[in-house]
DNA sequence: CTGGATCCACGTGGATACTG
DNA sequence: CAGTATCCACGTGGATCCAG
C-alpha cells in the first residue's frame, strides 16, 4: 500500500505552497459541485455553452429560483462561472464556465468515469450491505478467529 | 492538463456525457466524499493503510466518535470501506480501503491537483467577488451599453 | 426576465449518556 | 474499545412574495 500515494502530493508548482489548504479546498469544492445543483449547471455549460438564467433553469428542472441564482453566485465566486450582464429591458444574464471551470469539469470526468465503471460495484456493494444488515446483527458475521 | 494527470484518462475536450444512473453516482460520490471526514478517512487509510477504530480517530482530530462511526459505515456501504472485526476482549475492528476504495482515491488525486494548480486563482476570484460586492452594485459593473 | 428576502421543513453533524 | 441512542443546533434547500 506504500508503492502509490494516491493522495500525496508530489510538488507544488505555484507560490502559494498551502498543502494544508489544498486538503480544505478539495473538501470544499467537493462540497460545492456535490451538491444539489453545481455539477448539472457545469456540465450544462461545459456541453453548450453560454445560457441565460430562465434558459439554464428549464434545462435543470426541478431547481427552485433561489437555488439557481444561489448556486450560480457560489461557483461565481469561486471563479468557475462568469456573469454577462446586458442593460436591456427585460434583463439579460449569460453564464458561462470560466476557463477555470472548463478545467475543473474536466478533471471531474475522471470521476465521472470512476463512476461509470464501477456503478454497478457499488449498487451491488449497497445491496450487500443493506441485504446483510436485517437478516444478521452483521457484527458478528464476518468475525475473524484470530 | 493531460501531462499532469494521475490516470490514463484520455484528455477529455469537454464534459463526458453518460448515462443517467452515472451522473446521480457521481453527485451521490461528491456528496459522500465531501463531507466532513469521508475524504480524511480515505486519505488516511490509503496512506497508512489499516485503521482500528480509536487510532483513526485520533488520526481525525476533532472527529466525534458518531460521526466516525457513520462515515465508516457510509463508506463501507458503498463498498470503498473493509470492515474486519476481531473477535477478542477488548473488542478491535480494523478498518481499510478496498480495491474500489483506493481506486476512487486515485481518482481523487486529479481533483487534488486541481486544487492545488489553482487554490490561489480560486482565493483571488473569492477576495475580488467578496470585495465588488461591498463598494457597487455589481449588477451594472460590466453591463453592456446596448 | 432576473433575483433578492423571508419563512419553513428537513437532514446533518456534534455532545452526551449508555451498552456489549 | 467499539458502537448505539437521543437530544439539539445549525445549515441548506424549497416555496412564496416582492422588487428592479
Amino acid at each position: 500500500m506504500t508503492e502509490s500515494l494516491p493522495l500525496s502530493i508530489p510538488a507544488p508548482q505555484r507560490t502559494c505552497t498551502i498543502s494544508e489548504g489544498t486538503e480544505e479546498l478539495v473538501r470544499e469544492m467537493l462540497v460545492r459541485i456535490g451538491d444539489r445543483w453545481s455539477l448539472r449547471v457545469i456540465e450544462t455549460l461545459s456541453e453548450e455553452g453560454s445560457f441565460r438564467f430562465t434558459r439554464l433553469r428549464e434545462r435543470l428542472d426541478g431547481v427552485s429560483q433561489k437555488m439557481l441564482t444561489q448556486t450560480l453566485r457560489q461557483l461565481e465566486r469561486d471563479g468557475l462561472v462568469e456573469r454577462q450582464v446586458f442593460a436591456e429591458v427585460p434583463p439579460r444574464v449569460d453564464y458561462r464556465l470560466t476557463p477555470l471551470g472548463e478545467e475543473l469539469g474536466e478533471t471531474l470526468c475522471g470521476l465521472w468515469m470512476w463512476a461509470e465503471r464501477h456503478l454497478c460495484d457499488v449498487q451491488q456493494a449497497r445491496e450487500a450491505f443493506d441485504g446483510q444488515a436485517a437478516p444478521a446483527p452483521r457484527e458478528t458475521a464476518q468475525a475473524v478467529t484470530g
